[in-house]
DNA sequence: TATATAATTAGATAATTATATAATTAGAAA
DNA sequence: TTTCTAATTATATAATTATCTAATTATATA
C-alpha cells in the first residue's frame, strides 16, 4: 500500500499512468514523451510495476506497459474513508 | 496538486489525517500518538497545511488542527479518471 | 514579573530519491 | 555470427526529505 502511494507521488509517473490509460505502451515510446532519459523511465517504470500499477510483457525485443487500475481501488477506499463526513 | 500528492505519500501524514478524520485535536495530542519528535510532527503539520488538506486555529497557546477535505476531491477525480475503463 | 507550558522555527544530519552515464542483456536482422 | 536496436542493470551524484536537538515565540499562571 505504501508503495502505491509512494509510486503517485511522482509526477512523472502519474503522467505515465494517464498516458497508459489510453494505450498501451512500450518502454521506448513512454520515454520518448519525456525530457528523461531512459533508464530514468525504466526505474519509473520498474516503480510503477513494484506497487502493481502497471504490468509488462516482453514482445520481441519491446516490453509493453499496460495500465492495472485494482490497486487504485483501495487508494480510493482510503480517500472516500477521509472524505466521509464526521457522525 | 502536486504539494496534495506530496503530503498524502507520509504513512505519518496518513495517519495523522484518519484521525483528525474522527476529532479535531491540538498539536500535542497528535504528537503524543506517535513515537516522533514534536518539532518533527510540527513539521508534517505544516507540509499538511501547506497542502491545504488541514487548517490550524490557535486556542489559548493551543494549535487546535481540523481536517479540511475538499482538496482530496481532486485527487479522487484523477483516481476516477485512471480507474475508468478504456472505451 | 518570573516561570512553566505548547508549539514552532532553526540548523544539522542520515536516508531516500530522481536523475545521469556507462555497461549489460536479449532479441532481430543482415 | 556479427551488428543493430530496445530495454534494463549498475553505479554515481545531486537534491529532497524525515528526523533530531537546541533555540525561540507566544500564552498562561503563580
Amino acid at each position: 500500500m505504501n508503495d502505491v502511494w509512494d509510486a503517485l507521488t511522482d509526477p512523472t509517473r502519474r503522467e505515465i499512468l494517464m498516458m497508459l490509460k489510453k494505450n498501451d505502451m512500450n518502454a521506448g515510446e513512454i520515454a520518448e514523451k519525456f525530457d528523461i532519459s531512459k533508464p530514468s523511465i525504466s526505474h519509473h517504470l520498474n516503480i510503477l510495476r513494484n506497487a502493481g500499477l502497471v504490468r509488462s510483457e516482453k514482445h520481441g525485443q519491446n516490453v509493453i506497459y499496460t495500465i492495472s487500475t485494482s490497486v487504485l481501488e483501495d487508494v480510493m477506499n482510503i480517500l472516500a474513508v477521509l472524505i466521509e463526513k464526521r457522525k
